[in-house]
DNA sequence: TTAATTGGGTACCATTTTAGTCCTGTATAA
DNA sequence: TTATACAGGACTAAAATGGTACCCAATTAA
C-alpha cells in the first residue's frame, strides 16, 4: 500500500483544521471535537507536531496551538517526517549503508533515487494546498524537473 | 517513513536479480542464494509475484521462474502492488468513500491527488531501471507532467 | 510408471509496530 | 490560588508483518 500511518492522516486533518483559522489557538479538546476523533489521541499528535516544530503551544487557561509558521511554508513533507521520521523507502535509504546484503542488493542506489523524487514530490505539497478545499494545481511540474532521477549522476 | 515492507523490498532484489539473466530459469533455491536470503521466504515472495503476473513459473525438473514481460515493461508500482496492493497513501484513497469522517476531514481529495502523482511517478519507474546499476536517467519529468495534479479538476 | 525435482497453497507462530489510554507534572491566566 | 491546558512518559491491547513448516501438485527423465 505504501501508505501513511494512521497517525499521520489524523496529523494532516488536524493541521489543516488549524490552517483554516490560523488566527485562533486551538485547545486539543476543540480539535477533536471538530475532527471526531478521541482527545487523547489527538493530543498525541500534537505533541508530536510541536516537537517537530510545526506547531507552537501555549500552556494554561486561554493556551492552546497555532501554527509555527505560514501554512505556505509547511509541507507534506514535514507532516508527514513529524509523525513517522524520515521519508525514505527503504531502510538502507535513511541509514548509511548498515546493510550487509548491499553487495547482491543492487537496487539500493535506484530505490535512494526514487526516494528522493518522492520526498520532493511531497515538498512540493504544502499545508495551505491540502487545507484548500479547491483542488490543488500546484507546480509539481517544476520541482519533478529538478530530480529527473538522475541527481545522483553528479 | 512511508517505507516499502521488507517482502517488497526482497521482491524487488528478486526481480532485478532475474531481469539481469532473463533468458535463464530461476529456481528459487538459486535466488536465495544469489541475493542471500532465506529461502522460504524468498519463495514466498516469488509466489506473491507469480499470483500478480509478473513472473511465470516452471513445474518440475529444470523448472523454475522467469520474468512474464520484459523488464522495460514491469514498472516499480506493478513490483509494489504485487506484494502491498494497490499503491495509496492513505486508507480512504483505495476504498470508495468508506471513510465516516469525510465530513470532518477535509484533505481527502487532495491526498488523493499526491497518492495518483507517487503512483504516476512509480509507474514510470521500470524493472529495467532498478535492475541497472548505472543511475536512473528515466524521462521522469514527462510522466509527471501528465499529473500535475489537478487531473481532478476534471 | 516411477522417482526425483520443483513450485503451490495453507496454516501457524513469533515479533514488531501501531494505536490508544492514562497518569503525573508544569505553566499560565484570571 | 485555582482552574485550565499542555508536556512527558509509561503501559497495554491490537494488528500487521515476517518467517517457517508441512503437505500437495505438476513435470520430466530414467
Amino acid at each position: 500500500m505504501l501508505k501513511l500511518s494512521r497517525l499521520t492522516d489524523y496529523a494532516a486533518v488536524v493541521m489543516a483544521q488549524i490552517a483554516r483559522h490560523h488566527q485562533a489557538s486551538h485547545t486539543a479538546a476543540d480539535l477533536a471535537e471538530a475532527v471526531q476523533l478521541p482527545h487523547p489521541t489527538v493530543s498525541k499528535t500534537l505533541k508530536m507536531l510541536v516537537k517537530a516544530g510545526l506547531l507552537e503551544s501555549q500552556r494554561g487557561v486561554q493556551g492552546g496551538y497555532r501554527l509555527a509558521r505560514p501554512a505556505s511554508q509547511i509541507t507534506a513533507a514535514d507532516i508527514i517526517s513529524a509523525i513517522e521520521g524520515p521519508v525514505a523507502m527503504t531502510e538502507c535509504s535513511q541509514a548509511e549503508g548498515e546493510c550487509e546484503l548491499a553487495a547482491t542488493c543492487g537496487v539500493a542506489d535506484n530505490w535512494q533515487r526514487v526516494s528522493l523524487a518522492i520526498r520532493t514530490l511531497l515538498e512540493s505539497v504544502t499545508l495551505a494546498h491540502l487545507a484548500d478545499t479547491a483542488p490543488i494545481k500546484l507546480p509539481v511540474q517544476l520541482p519533478i524537473q529538478s530530480i529527473s532521477l538522475s541527481a545522483a549522476s553528479a
